[in-house]
DNA sequence: TCTGGGGTCCTAGGACCC
DNA sequence: TCTGGGGTCCTAGGACCC
């Protein structure tokens, strides 16, 4: 008997856009897109036309003039998301969830349960089929990044099998773009050397290889091609940073846009931040001007802070550094505020004692003036707990005149804190 | 008619300490 | 007067992934 791949990787197909072709069967077998303005996910027949994710919604109508554009049921997608993982656990409990739609899993020790991983794999998808309703495509292989690659190959509703002492058979023809790690820049980068295939990239020289692509990926790429690819399949960690951003069109960059875009942000993080019990003491900020161009300023601060006033004031200081490095730039096309650096915070936070009043009082917890902001906050989180986020809080006109994409579809893209 | 929102990781330079 | 080498932390930029 020949030896089995212990890796799988299940991907859903076209997640967002199969769930709305799920719930409308009108939408069946039609080039749909999620979204409006800008397309959050393209179905198979719709991808056939050259649409993708994040593409503005014109130039896709461009692309597939017949394109339906649907508003997405975004409430349905965790929770449809969540019974697909739930048929993974039956088949192992090593199963590493690395985004909404897709997950690893260590079958090694489940082999003498269900039969070799073409085996679970199979079983996986017409479970998914028969029970959700949804194509999911999987691969199977040694290692985790040669499993992800044979579920890209495997799709759409596919599954591929790479079997041990046959990866570089089946790596070598594949195009570079598909390894994990390289993307379009690097992809231009290599193609402008003739290199075009992972066989074609394995074949080049080590120095080279490093030079091109950075030590890690240069590293990541030689282990692929000589199979010592990772293959330990771990749970899925706590983010290690939270952040909010909002495109804003063309705005001028002026303090009566931008101050009530900082405190929606922060107000959005720091609640996150609370609601987790976390804290983070460096605040970074990106500032987008209207030509695309992107710039980011960020201020380590001796403590961990997750109170909303504090961040917005951390955070417009920030953004009047980037700004006044950059005084020609005169609009702006999006913000952001992240906090990263975090730590757990204790509850007893307001107990801590007032220490005598520092010039940054204000964003010293436990100090006279960030006890009153904490306290503000945790009346606020109180409120919203029981009559709901709207009740209180920012309500930025300047984000609602530009609609931007609704909460629930943020709060998928959420990772665990 | 330009181009969303949530993240992770890498690189490189500089400050600072031992 | 000139000078090593390592480690850690911080900042800025950027590529990439879903």
């Amino acid at each position: 008997m020949r030896p089995s791949p212990t890796i799988l990787h299940a991907d859903l197909d076209a997640f967002y856009a199969s769930v709305e072709q799920l719930l409308d069967p009108s939408l069946r077998g039609r080039p749909i897109a999620v979204g409006g303005g800008v397309v959050l996910a393209a179905s198979y027949e719709a991808k056939r036309y050259g649409v993708s994710g994040g593409m503005a919604g014109w130039r896709a109508k461009q692309l597939c003039p017949q394109l339906t554009f649907v508003h997405g049921h975004f409430s349905d997608y965790q929770r449809i998301a969540d019974r697909v993982m739930a048929v993974l656990d039956d088949f192992t409990p090593l199963v590493q969830r690395i985004s909404i739609d897709e997950a690893f899993l260590d079958v090694s020790g489940s082999v003498h349960l269900f039969g070799p991983a073409e085996v679970i794999g199979e079983q996986i998808r017409s479970r998914v089929r028969a029970e959700i309703g949804l194509p999911i495509s999987v691969g199977a292989a040694r290692t985790k990044h040669l499993a992800k690659v044979a579920s890209q190959v495997a799709k759409p509703d596919g599954m591929v099998v790479v079997h041990p002492g046959h990866e570089r058979a089946f790596l070598d023809p594949l195009p570079v773009g598909l390894i994990w790690g390289i993307g379009p820049v690097t992809q231009k980068k290599l193609a402008e050397r003739g290199i075009r295939t992972v066989g074609e990239l394995a074949a080049s020289p080590n120095d080279s290889l490093r030079a091109l692509l950075g030590q890690v990926l240069g590293a990541k790429v030689s282990a692929l091609a000589a199979n010592e690819d990772e293959r330990r399949v771990q749970p899925t960690g706590r983010a290690s940073s939270v952040g909010a951003q909002s495109a804003l069109g063309r705005r001028a960059a002026t303090p009566d846009v931008i101050r009530p875009v900082l405190g929606h942000l922060a107000d959005r993080v720091a609640g996150r931040l609370r609601a987790k019990h976390r804290a983070g003491r460096t605040v970074t900020v990106r500032v987008r001007f209207a030509n695309m161009r992107a710039v980011t300023r960020s201020r380590t601060l001796p403590f961990a802070i997750a109170t909303t006033l504090t961040l917005t004031e951390v955070a417009e200081a920030l953004v009047h550094s980037a700004l006044s490095d950059h005084a020609g730039e005169r609009h702006i096309s999006l913000l952001a505020i992240s906090v990263s650096n975090l730590v757990d915070q204790p509850v007893l936070q307001l107990e801590l004692p007032l220490a005598p009043a520092p010039p940054d009082d204000a964003i010293r917890p436990g100090s006279r003036l960030g006890a009153t902001r904490w306290a503000v906050d945790q009346s606020v989180d109180a409120v919203r707990r029981r009559f709901g986020h709207a009740a209180v809080g920012y309500a930025s006109i300047v984000l609602s005149e530009h609609a931007s994409v609704p909460d629930a579809f943020r709060e998928l893209a959420e990772h665990e804190l």
